[in-house]
DNA sequence: GATGAATGAGCCTTCATTCAT
DNA sequence: GATGAATGAAGGCTCATTCAT
């Protein structure tokens, strides 16, 4: 993906094409809401982010609403199809899986500061606003049966005995666990650090697979 | 604790002892953020539930920020007693310690709707804001160094060989997960279940100490 | 009645009764409205003329919509009060009362270039809103009807033959034509001039009862 | 006259005449002020109604205030035209003129709804709006005067006695005020019937020239 | 203590207008 | 000719804050 160009143009092109403007656009929503927060995130902190007129921002999306609601979405579509990129290529082996997963969600390309900080400011008013909740992580109905799957067949392939839907939620609470750490925390650890803290989770459930560091 | 009259007295009492008044408020700040969340949470709705008008609010507060911290440092304050309390009567074995401590974070008086939901409005803006920051969860040097002192001692007294910061802080995430279930999720499972994940991953950590459910 | 301060005191009393603020503010409409036209009556322009700011415009009448409609309506009472008094002291002949009734829509309390241009104002706009459609002259049932009968009691009493629906209704628009001219032509004739041409055609209506000059 | 493409052909063509373009647009300005009212007359719904993007709009029209101020320079002339017609071929008698111009102006051409309402929609400006002021309907010189040379011709060549300049504005104003009724009234009566009421002050003032029904 | 009128900064949104294509 | 992206002024509205009572 060829990024657009953001503000460190000083005068972007005067007209780009629909799709890039609004990429452009989203992109400057992510990274103001990361700053400011959610209640501080304005239509003219947007455009100015992105240099361009807060006119346009309604030109492209209509109403604020909507764009918080598209920016939701374009951050849900990135974090599935990076997990399923990474489930794509791992194999059959439900602990190569697991392990394409963890390693996925720790990507330097998702796990952005930028990144949790927008999801954070999301989870933050999705308790409030039903249109939000649908699209926050817990409530990602096909992440968490492809999950427990996974972890059914840790079972059955390798004879553990853990309850599917309750390790699943054990592993995937131990990700966001984490990520609200890296948002939330002053100073906090290295990403490194983060998935070694899940990965001491993982290998305590799964002591014949995941013995080794990450 | 005493109660305060929130907004199931019709008519509070015209006079209230300045806590009161100030407790009261608080607590219609929580219920009000819950309801609403950060960003709309505004002192005329907070006044409203407590009954009372915005300019008392003012008055007791003088600002909004002011309100908003001071209940950020009541929740800060409850959570901290709460702990302290249930570590304070489990005695000296370390394992006996974890387990109040964890029964301590689903009490029935912490682990409301509302105080989560509230909990949950800070961390969305806690990223963007010093000064919530400071007192959110995972900044509470206090709690994680007497967490991490107990996970010490379960190596010590009892033989295990856990990273006392790593397994300290996957615990800490696995319960600040659950919570996050519990506000974001549509329909979220009982505490209980909660529980009983966060008990999944302790008797995967101390095989020999929490095998039975809670 | 008292008149409110308006903008002839430079510096009105910051604290009105709520009645006579509002009095206040619909009149500084009435008056804005006659200035501008509908489409350039801000609230903005109706605080300035106030005296007061925008903020106090919408603490007393929450919306702009609304501080219109409450404005039409009291344009509405103010016509109908005005009639019905004159009706009152008209007694019984119907003669008497056709004549109190047209005096009364040429009183100067009544008939100033302000409130006809107000008026026409809402006019414009009624055709295309039905909030305002319900209560612009010709949809006054009320009136109408008390009209229709008093020219049903012309023929009966002194024994014309006039369509009453008809005969009541070309007295009604002559009156509201000559206001409209009142209102729309550059130099208007005065209001004396506009009063003998409804005279002229009750005369020809009735040609015994109203032959002199008014 | 050529009826222009309108929003009937789901694709005009691509390239019209210039005076067609205008022609078109002018009419798509009268049935969207008739349906918005004059204050939510945008260019935008101006366009839509004519199947054409607002660009092209002020191309043809520079700014907002020309389309607006040559629509009414549009309907004047119509107007106009409408009664000269009319007149001359109404022959030489005044009252044959009278009636020729009474049909004219309830002539299903000229007293549509869209029209009348766009009208309605002027007047109600034009009070703040010298620019429109000139061309509404009772500063229309040359109109006036033409009627009040035929009332004059009335008195002279059928002994009548009515003052010229009041009673040729009695008659205007008779059918201003219906036109009035049957913009602004909720459920309008028949034209039918509007001209019936006009037809009553005729016959009262003309008694021996307007017995019949029309 | 307590109320609520009053203010004004700042937000979202509309819309006329400009201009590159 | 024609389109539509882009701009910015201005409007309605929310809301924290001040202050007279």
């Amino acid at each position: 993906m060829t990024e657009p160009a953001l503000q460190t143009d000083p005068r972007p092109p005067r007209t780009l094409s629909k799709d890039a403007r609004r990429t452009q656009l989203i992109e400057a929503t992510i990274s103001t809401m990361a700053e400011f927060g959610y209640s501080r995130t304005t239509l003219t902190a947007v455009a100015r982010r992105a240099g361009l007129s807060h006119g346009l921002v309604l030109f492209h999306f209509h109403t604020k609403e909507n764009l918080l609601s598209e920016t939701l979405d374009h951050l849900s579509a990135e974090y599935r199809a990076n997990w399923q990129a990474a489930l794509a290529s791992a194999g059959d082996r439900p602990e190569a899986q697991l392990e394409a997963l963890v390693r996925a969600d720790f990507n330097l390309s998702i796990c952005t500061r930028d990144r949790l900080a927008a999801w954070c400011a999301f989870w933050g008013e999705s308790q409030s606003r039903p249109i939000y909740q649908a699209r926050c992580g817990s409530n990602d109905d096909h992440y968490n049966q492809m999950l427990e799957g996974i972890c059914a067949r840790m079972n059955t392939v390798h004879g553990y005995a853990h309850d599917p839907a309750r390790v699943s939620r054990l592993i995937r609470i131990s990700i966001e666990g984490v990520w609200l750490d890296l948002m939330t925390m002053a100073t906090p650890y290295p990403t490194q650090e983060a998935m070694a803290t899940v990965w001491l989770g993982l290998s305590a459930l799964y002591p014949r697979h995941f013995q080794t560091r990450p």
